[in-house]
DNA sequence: GACAGCATACCGACCAGTCGGTATGCTGTG
DNA sequence: CACAGCATACCGACTGGTCGGTATGCTGTC
């Protein structure tokens, strides 16, 4: 086989056969309960096929979150929804086209990132990091769109464009959750839609006065329909929530 | 000590032990990655002590959950953002308490249920269950304001209550996640924002006409700023997504 | 013959769950 | 009250199997 040197990939069919393995297990089980053997027995491949490639199982999950960062990457940049001259119709093409994506089996269309992160963020920071960098890295990915809306839109919001693209990525993450915790991708496709209308209002119609506890513009009186701050009242100091 | 039969609550302090313990260690490492022996060290009690209480470790994360929904079910229940006259006014204020609860250190604000389920709803069907159970009973709570706020505001939108109450908690799982990603409740709160916002504009703000492809209302001409639709082009299969 | 690619066999730590046992306290009966 | 009978609470050594990782060797190719 000729050897490109292209960036890091094509680096080796029974490697990226451990990797391609390893991603769907992780994404169906989760990266602790991911065994090396499971891999291997799903790859085809032995023991010692596994570690001539990655020097441990954590560094198979670092590969395998480039591994997929490259994927990824190239599937959005060459995806349709950069196509309309309107950068709000591509941002609005965007979360359609992550819409979807949203068919099929749980693990097929769950992030690897978002899964990995959940299990590792505080014992493994390489992962931790790994995954940090790559949701943001695609969520930077949508702020120029964004931006370009804001100005042409003429918004000035107390929002930025980083915020509303990592919220984009928010609402996946959770959709993803909810598509497992209900076994498949309906609620996840409708908060999708949520999440469109709510992009579409931002742009499209005056948005409400900020009247929310701790926000820099503690606005004038403004249409606040109540002026009730729920003043958390918090006894119970360890955090809940679901 | 006396015994009320107090509904499944105040069975031992010793089980109550474990189980805080255990929650508090699968938030931080998630559930297969948490040992029990851990969960027994960090109670100051022994083995034989668990597998008193609990038939196995599935038996705990499963009580671990229902003491999950005791706990939170009547932090939610006794807040304070029920007292507001306004529906739509308890709905903000609940966005609000669950802002307000985003603070310290990630595992202690972080939900048990979204990080079990994501580990194990392909390999524990009882336990995606009750994570399911958990997640939407709990957003269940939210359905009545919604609907109440809908027909106040006389709102006859494609979404129904439960869609919006379930997209609340999808927002919600989201932050978590990019909470643990970045290492703090900052971000996550950002889409907290973004989430109340966008409930206050769906309530306050003529809402876009739908131009999805697949939607019911396939709209008149009505405000649609291109008519393009993203249509997907997805040549890969695979699912891809973060 | 050097080395990438891959396999088999094996190691030692670890881990869920078991088991035999002790300590404590409640209950009813004479 | 005394005491048998029994259940609950808890301990910690042990087991059988698992898992990440290592050691070693075979094979084909440049």
């Amino acid at each position: 086989m000729l050897w490109f040197p292209m960036a890091s990939a094509a680096q080796s069919e029974s490697r990226d056969k451990l990797l391609d393995a390893a991603t769907h297990l992780i994404r169906a089980r989760g990266y602790t309960a991911t065994r090396v053997d499971d891999i291997c027995a799903s790859a085809g491949l032995s023991k010692g096929s596994f570690f001539h490639y990655f020097s441990s199982k954590e560094d198979l999950a670092l590969a395998a979150a480039q591994r997929w960062n490259e994927q990824t990457g190239s599937l959005f940049a060459t995806a349709a929804y950069h196509q309309p001259a309107d950068p709000l119709e591509r941002v609005l093409a965007y979360i359609d086209f992550r819409k979807s994506l949203l068919h099929g089996k749980v693990p097929e269309f769950t992030c690897l990132m978002g899964t990995m992160v959940q299990e590792t963020y505080e014992t493994f920071p390489a992962i931790r990091e790994a995954c940090d960098g790559s949701i943001s890295g695609h969520a930077a990915t949508l702020e120029a769109d964004i931006g370009a809306a804001m100005q042409q839109y003429k918004l000035h919001p107390s929002w930025t464009a980083a915020s509303l693209a990592l919220h984009t990525q928010c609402v996946l993450q959770g959709a993803f959750i909810l598509a497992k915790a209900k076994q498949g991708p309906a609620v996840a496709a409708e908060s999708v839609d949520h999440l469109r209308r709510y992009v579409e209002m931002l742009f499209t119609q005056p948005q409400p006065e900020e009247n929310r506890h701790g926000n820099r513009n503690r606005s004038g009186p403004g249409r606040d329909r109540s002026g009730r701050h729920s003043r958390p009242g918090a006894k119970n100091s360890r955090g809940a929530s679901r």
